[in-house]
DNA sequence: TATTGTTATACTCTATAACTATA
DNA sequence: TATAGTTATAGAGTATAACAATA
């Protein structure tokens, strides 16, 4: 079932062939997230923030009181990799650990007010990325792609 | 501008808010990613090829006589990390390297037969991948999913 | 027995700097 | 000088195993 390759007649550079990838949409949806995370990582920066600890620090905020565990439920973390960016994120003084009295096995995270506030300007800038990012789409192709990759994600759902 | 964050009313276990990251295209994006490429590590696993070295050996099958350092252009590899992954490849018997009768500082890349017929299954099971991945949407769901994501990762080319 | 937070560790992927040989 | 292939190395990100305290 192997299709003949037959000698390719030189291409220009930069011209190679990648018909087979370029078909797949899994191909385009790698390059698409790659120049997302690209955008994300240059949009933050400057706030000393990569996407992971943002994520941590954004799901303290709007949710107070949750707990490390729960975090890396959440957003699918392991829990041994969550210590480092919360003890780096608590050193910077964007959230407090309090014990619960309840259950003396967790502590319960509070966002800071400047951990509140540099959430708040982080998804600004995440906020002005992504209009970078879709700059070449309508408002209703941005609507129509986000529905469609729900679906792709959530396929998985109902396996 | 720092929406206010009222103390939350006890979510329930996995019920935590995520309000902004749903709202943003690129979330979705790379939950869809990460599916996707979870998907293809397991459908290559029992070739004992990953997502990159898969895609080197497809730009030496497609392009016959290719160097590694256009390969390197081509799908964005650091030259430096390609090394490895020929070597592995060229001891499995997948390509082999020639000397390029007009520059000797380079090596052209030939696939074997068997490099093809790898390169030939892998394909396949991609396909099927894909397949599943996409299996909530339509066909024409599908060609608009992939339009959109072009025109999503080639909006740098203008930068 | 199960879970939380933690340490230690290892593996993959990616990034940079420097070398050599050729052009 | 610029490029091809290579080596060595460092940094993220992610994975598992094990421990003490608590439920």
């Amino acid at each position: 079932m192997a299709a003949p390759h037959k000698t390719v007649p030189k291409p220009e550079p930069g011209e190679e062939r990648l018909e087979f990838l370029a078909d797949l949409v899994g191909y385009h949806l790698r390059r698409a997230s790659i120049r997302d995370m690209q955008g994300m990582s240059a949009a933050l920066e400057s706030l000393s923030l990569r996407a992971v600890p943002l994520s941590v620090l954004l799901m303290i905020v709007e949710n107070p009181g949750i707990s490390a565990a729960d975090i890396c439920r959440a957003i699918g973390l392991k829990r041994a990799n969550i210590v480092s960016i919360l003890a780096e994120l608590e050193q910077r003084g964007l959230f407090l650990r309090e014990a619960d009295p309840n259950d003396n096995r967790v502590q319960k995270l509070f966002p800071t007010r400047t951990g509140k506030e540099l959430t708040a300007e982080a998804l600004e800038r995440l906020k002005d990325h992504e209009d970078h990012l879709l700059c070449a789409l309508s408002g209703s192709e941005r609507a129509e792609l986000r529905r469609l990759l729900m679906k792709v994600w959530q396929g998985d759902e109902g396996d």
